[in-house]
RNA sequence: GGGCGCUUAGCUCAGCGGUAGAGCGCUGCCCUUACAAGGCAGAGGUCGGGGGUUCGAAACCCUCAGCGCCCACCA
């Protein structure tokens, strides 16, 4: 026994983390078996961004998890990741550096950056993409030392030898293969498609990438001219697609249209001739029930132009810009070209909102528009990261087969154990509402490029059809670097060489393979048949659609299963005022401000007391309090401790009682652990720690000191012993610096390693105990306490009598208890009157 | 437009068929042989509104309202 003279929570954080880490107490042991084994499918943080309170929260919710499935007896897969791919980290490297990522620049190998000449400070010199991916590892390596050393304070008992990075070799090569086994497969298809398309960025976005923002807009009613003579009406809020115009539409049951179905009529000022269609799609409801179809001015256009099997007019540029187009030539015919041609100067180079401008006045002068246009507000798509309303625009992309297979991933979703269940409601409806497979490309420079080349005709056009493909074992790959099998470099980018595919892959395409990447797919097949298919994807709902979508996607494409068979899902931290943090209005508080006031273990109080799913007001009061619990427990311990009566057999009624009631919280606690809800666990677990210290320890005290019997004292000793030993497995998944402290004192080894209780370790000592013993002795007590207080009296108070009235069962359960009652209650004689309702009356002595 | 969740004491939340709960905050009281980072007591709620089922509803059903989120083809 080595007890501390004054306990103390400060400096426990770093003492105990650094002894994790030396003695490994949560190194994996991949001797284990898949069944032995509960694996996490951690996270990656983005390193560029910095870690608020919600990730505070929701890491701690999983590790909850981890620390009580570990003490359970499974053996916790639990690693780490990084996610340094991407936009934040393409940028920040370009600005640190002044750098920027050129895929035609060669591989440097001997490449420095501070040799680096620049001009000027705003320069960027164009590296090549590998060399760019070194200096990313290089500038996310310190953000991750950062987040590590946060992740450590805050006592994530991740095995931090098992890490990744989202852009690191491994990341890369298992993104490519997966990507080439979905190629073979079938399933990965490049193909020219209309796509959401952000003209800020150029790239095109998946539609998981797409939110919808109220905007301001204007209906316009236009008038195209029949063949007949009269006119119809439609309304549009982009008159400025009139030149991409291909087609009207009307309901097929619209009486008002159904003469018209099947004629041909003329845009205003472009003369185009464009044919009428009915299409169940078209809401007769909505504008005049006749409906402009432009490629491409939204998501029903595309649907209209496909199944209608419309020619493609298009004017919107890769830039955001109205294009020049010529009309009179064929695929653009005009009645009259010179007019279409006239009106087409006035709006190239122009952007959306300054052609609508200019092409109001135009209708206008013409006649064709109709009164004045009315403004509304309508639901417009951005890409979630963009300034612009996102255009749709025919590019040549990569897809990910998706639709096709809508309806397993929906019984892959019910397979799935939601905790919270309802969140399986969402995804539900995300998939249900999916309308394009996944746009798995991204005209970007930075990320994991796509394994493919292209042969050259001998116009040097690339056969896209014919794509080149690496062999696995060479992967990872840069094609704009790396020369394809049976060409020679001097053959890239001329007449019968080839070329490599120009772009990269969302960050998704990596991200949803991590359970793959951390689980060592295909590098290291041993392990992976010990982690794969995981246990628990932790995370928050807002990336639903995304990364768990797409991974449960994926996993299905490439192994027919769920990539894991839980998921939990994290509400968000609000601010007091219950909204949400964000660094724009400047509500965010720092976790390390948190550490610091409170303590980790507070923090992870906190964190454990919110549910899971549930979205929690961030409350500074909750880390009080668990500080107060922390520190209450270092106190506890040392009194507890410091009882050196030798132990003997816990043969007392009360001591049994005591450790039956905590045998049923044993039992609470493990059920709610096992259900995922470890907010219902701590709530048990601290409610009776509480009783503990008031009553048991108050009860027992005297009766410890070892002035009396021996028996009784060692009875006392031992179990007060056997309780602290329990109460401190339970506590330790969510305080683990203080139940390690305590479990220091006396106890070799780490608790974290030491088994879960479990009812069956207490049952032979609390076999035929009476629970009513432990709760008549705290009533009683806590009934002349009471008196003593409102008498305004110490709590040593001397009591001359007390008088118990209750039923016959309960006094003698009562019988138990009452010496332990009378020296603590310091009470001269106890009576009882069986006889009625629980009842105390406490006679003070006089002084 | 569809869906999900929430609405219980000043605050944060539990309870989810049997006499309204916890912690914090507030008011008052008690110090010190583990801990004042402790102990005791008190005030404070027609459990969002309205119907219904039931011997009995905060809890189950219906309905309305407010808040939040998710989804939806921008005419």
């Amino acid at each position: 026994m080595n007890l501390p003279e004054k306990p103390s929570i400060d400096g426990l954080e770093a003492k105990w983390d650094e002894w994790w880490q030396a003695t490994g107490t949560y190194r994996f042991d991949r001797s284990k078996t898949r069944e032995q084994v509960f694996a996490i499918d951690t996270p990656p943080p983005t390193v560029s961004g910095s870690l608020h309170v919600g990730h505070v929260m929701s890491y701690t919710h999983t590790d909850l998890v981890a620390r009580y499935r570990r003490m359970a007896g499974r053996e916790v897969f639990y690693p780490i990741g990084w996610d340094d791919n991407g936009l934040a980290t393409e940028r920040r490297v370009q600005n640190y550096f002044g750098v920027r990522c050129d895929p035609s620049v060669p591989y440097d190998p001997t490449f420095d950056v501070s040799a680096l000449e620049r001009p000027d400070d705003s320069m960027q010199i164009p590296v090549s993409r590998r060399n760019f991916i070194d200096l990313c590892d290089r500038l996310t390596g310190e953000d991750e030392k950062a987040f590590e050393t946060l992740f450590r304070r805050l006592g994530l008992s991740v095995d931090w030898t098992i890490h990744y990075t989202t852009v690191g070799t491994t990341s890369r090569r298992a993104s490519q293969r997966a990507f080439l086994r979905l190629m073979d497969a079938g399933l990965a298809y490049r193909t020219e498609a209309p796509t959401m398309w952000d003209v800020d960025f150029r790239t095109a976005v998946a539609q998981a990438e797409i939110e919808d923002r109220e905007q301001a807009g204007m209906y316009h009613r236009i008038a195209f001219d029949r063949e007949d003579g009269g006119t119809v009406e439609i309304e549009t809020s982009r008159p400025e697609l009139i030149p991409a115009c291909v087609a009207l539409v009307t309901h097929p049951g619209d009486e008002r249209y159904r003469s018209l179905v099947g004629s041909t009529v003329l845009t205003p000022l472009f003369r185009v001739p464009v044919p009428v269609f009915a299409h169940p799609l078209a809401d007769p409801e909505k504008g005049t029930g006749a409906a402009m179809i432009c490629t491409f001015g939204d998501i029903t256009d595309i649907t209209w132009w496909r199944e209608l099997g419309l020619p493609t007019r298009v004017v919107m540029e890769r830039d955001g810009r109205i294009g020049a187009r010529t009309f009179g030539q064929p695929g653009w015919e005009s009645r009259d070209p010179d007019r279409a041609n006239a009106a087409m100067a006035e709006l190239a180079g122009l952007h959306p909102k300054q052609a609508r401008t200019r092409i109001v006045e135009l209708l206008r002068e013409d006649g064709a528009l109709l009164g004045e246009p009315q403004p509304v507000r309508h639901a417009v798509k951005f890409y979630e990261k963009g300034e612009r309303p996102l255009e749709v625009i025919a590019t040549r992309q990569w897809f990910v087969r998706t639709l096709q297979f809508r309806d397993r991933l929906l019984e892959r979703g019910r397979e799935l154990r939601w905790h919270p269940g309802y969140m399986g409601a969402r995804y539900a409806s995300w998939v249900e509402g999916l309308n394009s497979d996944w746009c798995i490309s991204r005209q970007r420079f930075f990320g994991v490029p796509f394994p493919v080349w292209y042969p050259l005709d001998a116009d040097g056009r690339p056969r896209y059809d014919e794509p080149i493909t690496p062999q696995e074992s060479a992967l990872p790959i840069d094609p704009a670097g790396d020369v394809p099998p049976g060409f020679t470099p001097e053959q890239r980018g001329v007449p019968g060489g080839f070329m490599g595919d120009p772009d990269v892959m969302d960050t998704w395409g990596t991200s949803s393979l991590s359970p793959q990447i951390a689980g060592g797919w295909e590098d290291d097949p041993d392990l992976f048949a010990r982690v794969f298919p995981m246990d628990l994807r932790p995370q928050a709902h807002d990336i639903i659609r995304t990364w768990l979508f797409y991974t449960v996607l994926r996993a299905e494409l490439q192994h027919g299963s769920l990539p894991w068979s839980d998921a939990a899902i994290s509400g968000f931290v609000l601010d007091p005022d219950r909204k949400k943090m964000s660094k724009s209005k400047g509500n965010v508080i720092t976790p390390i401000e948190m550490f610091e006031r409170h303590s980790a273990d507070a923090v992870r109080y906190w964190a454990g007391s919110a549910r899971l799913g549930v979205d929690a007001a961030f409350d500074e009061q909750q880390m009080k309090v668990g500080r107060k619990l922390a520190i209450k427990i270092l106190n506890a311990s040392r009194f507890a401790l410091s009882l050196e009566a030798a132990e003997g057999a816990i043969v007392d009624p009360l001591d049994r009682s005591m450790l039956l009631r905590l045998a049923r919280v044993v039992t609470e606690a493990t059920e709610a652990f096992d259900g995922y809800d470890h907010a219902r666990a701590l709530e048990v677990v601290e409610r009776f720690f509480w009783g503990f210290t008031d009553d048991y320890l108050e009860l027992v005290k005297g009766r410890a000191y070892g002035a009396g019997d021996p028996g009784a004292a060692g009875s006392a000793v031992a179990s007060l012993r056997q309780a602290l030993s329990v109460l401190l497995r339970l506590f330790a998944p969510f305080l683990p610096f203080v139940t390690e402290e305590v479990w220091s004192w006396w106890r070799e080894g780490s608790v974290h390693r030491t088994a879960w209780p479990n009812e069956a370790e207490l049952a032979q000592i609390t076999s035929g105990a009476d629970p009513a013993v432990y709760e008549m002795g705290a009533s009683v007590l806590g009934e002349v306490r009471k008196c003593k207080a409102l008498a305004k009296l110490s709590v040593r108070a001397e009591v001359e009598r007390v008088v118990v009235r209750d039923s016959p069962e309960r006094l003698s359960a009562l019988a138990g208890v009452v010496g332990d009652v009378r020296q603590a209650g310091n009470i001269a004689e106890i009576r009882t009157v069986a006889d009625g309702e629980f009842a105390v009356e406490t006679i003070l002595a006089q002084r």
